[in-house]
DNA sequence: ATGTTTCCAGAATTTGCGTTCTGATTGGCC
DNA sequence: GGCCAATCAGAACGCAAATTCTGGAAACAT
């Protein structure tokens, strides 16, 4: 072979990420891409093909780094009511994220990009559907364990708790302070439990 | 005097308003602007001096809209639980309207712009303080009526509602269908009966 | 009616940024 | 060691969109 790439696409995907999930698409300049990732604008258009292929491949990457982190604590079988609550104080911590107030990247997404970007929009809504699936199945769990109130579907439970999450991540990149949202999730126990 | 202006600066306004809304800042040109307002450059930029001013105003417009909403519904002496419900069914169908699916401005507010625009997000914060606030004291009125639950402070409770609005608002914009948000409502209602 | 001032419509300018190009450089391989 | 292919750094290009400019038109005051 010849000359050897210098950097890793999966690091400078990492950063992509963060960098997109931040500020949003519209403003994160290739510049900024180049700046924060140390890869060349060449590395780039070579390994990406071009600044929305970026965006899709971070968003991507964020939408599987959620989901590990929703399989890592809700797959075990069986997983009800205390692996959702561990689960959800982890996902709070990262959505409400002082650094950068980066929010969440499917809200910011949905919210930046879903109107005018078809393809994406599409995406979004399997992911979210996705998500709110995941929820439910951990909920019903918990009922069938009696851990969870039965009076109200879990279906209904999982879209709540999944509409609570998105708004506490807008609220917060909107300036809304942490502790201001915690008693959201608090509150949404105690309705759980009956 | 001499010529008069062809146009009036609020129903141009009006007209942007709904043009940011819908597509946010970034993806809003001049030249939408124009051909939705039917005003010509030199008059917006007469009138308003810049896009960044433009879209300023049209958030202040669109705050000012909600909140004559809500105050419609909700400022009578009083108001407790039942106007609550009126004014929530109210909200949400704005809110998840399909007509463009714009959602909620402020919320996307604050997912495009907030983080580099520091007048932008005190702007927001203040104002989401405010919304959530009168929430609070429609729900305290409920309580010492003896409509909701008293087992769970007003402040948290109107925090998971606005919350919960935002968060459905962000999902609709995000692809998910408006019958899938509306029990989230009628779920919160059952909660907050006890 | 006419002059003057502001307005309109759209052309011209400028700027910012995504993308492409170029010459230098590096690392493997004969 | 020298060749080759791919990479790097940054300059150059092109385009889209914000802003400004200009010639013509309209309305009010006299």
């Amino acid at each position: 072979m010849t000359r050897t790439r210098e950097f890793d696409p999966d690091a400078a995907l990492d950063k992509a990420m963060h960098l997109f999930w931040e500020r949003g698409f519209a403003h994160t300049s290739m510049a900024d891409l180049v700046r924060h990732t140390g890869v060349s604008r060449y590395g780039l258009y070579g390994t990406f093909g071009n600044k929305d292929e970026i965006y899709r491949r971070a968003l991507m990457r964020y939408i599987e780094l959620m989901k590990d982190e929703m399989q890592k604590d809700l797959r075990r079988p069986g997983a009800g009511r205390a692996e959702l609550e561990t689960y959800f104080r982890h996902i709070t911590g990262v959505v409400t994220s002082d650094e950068g107030r980066k929010g969440c990247m499917v809200c910011n997404t949905a919210a930046e990009l879903a109107p005018h970007d078809p393809e994406m929009a599409a995406h979004l809504k399997v992911l979210q559907e996705n998500l709110r699936a995941m929820l439910e199945d951990v909920i019903a769990n918990g009922q069938k364990a009696g851990d969870i109130r039965t009076d109200i579907a879990a279906r209904d439970l999982a879209m709540l708790l999944f509409a609570m999450e998105q708004g506490m991540a807008a609220l917060h990149r909107g300036g809304t302070p942490v502790e201001a949202l915690l008693p959201c999730f608090d509150t949404f126990l105690k309705i759980m439990d009956g």
